[in-house]
DNA sequence: GATCTATTTCGATATACTTCTAATTAGATT
DNA sequence: AATCTAATTAGAAGTATATCGAAATAGATC
């Protein structure tokens, strides 16, 4: 769903959520009726009523008639009932955020944890830790083998212990290691 | 309708009236998330969206699920695709506004028109006049005559210009009068 | 048990919106 | 043309609520 769409439905709801506008679409669904009259009937002042018939309109929930110096203004049922049915689809409905963008998760606790390139601390929380790990293994070319000291001195120009990074990048599959001291590498289904 | 059910309709539009709560609905359309995931996900801070949670969830709209320390929120479709019926009916909307009086115009004009008792001034407007008309026969008694006398007493009790209002009475229908001098009297399909 | 983490609650602020009065516009009536 | 009526527009005030920081709560971890 893209912004606009959202910004249609928002300002569907947002029109619809005010007792003084859903009493004017009740009243205007028996039959139509002056700015006046709704003013009496819902006990408010003209310029009142005349603010919340625009809203209405803008959404075009209602149409006017001009008779004399009246305003008659009815309710237009067919959009409504089109409003209702684009809105509450179901496809709508599981595709309101496809325009979210779901690495913002990740950016946050990157932008948290790591200023001017360097890494500031390591997370204890796994979900964060692993988020840390994703990035750190970017730097590492996929099917190139690295000895020890290459990667401890990739890891250690954004953070001191690097020791313990390179624990955890293994210990979380982003790396290989060959106990035979062939070296690491970046696995096949690395995350 | 209601004003009880009512309420719950407004409830539900002032609920749904807010980007970052569709947004919400949005992101819980796909999978459940964290307190925490949602803030980072929409930029905002965790008060901020546990306070939109909790509005959903009066509403009935999601689910939670306890996780150690965490908080997973799920989208309860079944609630969703229920409210959606019951508030898109056309049944429903015909009545929205069964509760309204319709007499209320009716007692705007009297109050704008009548003081202490006293007719203020003949309105202009026929709309209005008759109101007052229909206000000023309630004194007198169906089915009991009245000499031009007795009418202009009764009527001089609420305004001074008791001729006019009485030509008006007789030219509304409200007041019949006998031609051949034998009074005044309410007709039997007096409005 | 003390600490840490995720969430909620509380209180304050800032923003959006409903509602009103006053002024303006447009149409009808005299 | 002048007046009157209905409605809209403009501006102001009050209310509701989204948002945040701080504090409290509850569960997990050490």
């Amino acid at each position: 769903m893209t912004q606009k769409e959202l910004d249609i439905l928002l300002q569907f709801f947002k029109t619809l959520a005010d007792e003084n506008r859903l009493k004017i679409i009740g009243l205007l669904s028996h039959r139509e009726h002056s700015v006046g009259e709704l003013a009496a009937l819902l006990d408010l002042k003209e310029p009142t009523v005349s603010h919340h018939l625009a809203r209405l309109k803008t959404l075009g929930l209602v149409d006017v008639r001009a008779d004399g110096n009246n305003r008659f203004y009815r309710l237009d049922r067919a959009a409504l009932g089109r409003l209702n049915q684009e809105i509450f689809s179901t496809e709508r409905l599981t595709s309101w955020v496809d325009d979210i963008d779901v690495d913002a998760w990740d950016r946050k606790v990157l932008s948290d944890y790591i200023h001017d390139g360097k890494l500031k601390q390591i997370p204890t929380k796994e979900k964060k830790l692993i988020v840390i790990l994703r990035w750190l293994i970017t730097r590492f070319e996929p099917g190139r083998r690295y000895t020890e000291r290459d990667v401890n001195d990739i890891i250690e120009g954004v953070y001191d212990d690097y020791a313990m990074l390179r624990r955890e990048l293994v210990d979380f599959g982003f790396l290989a290691r060959d106990s035979g001291g062939g070296g690491y590498w970046i696995p096949e289904d690395s995350v």
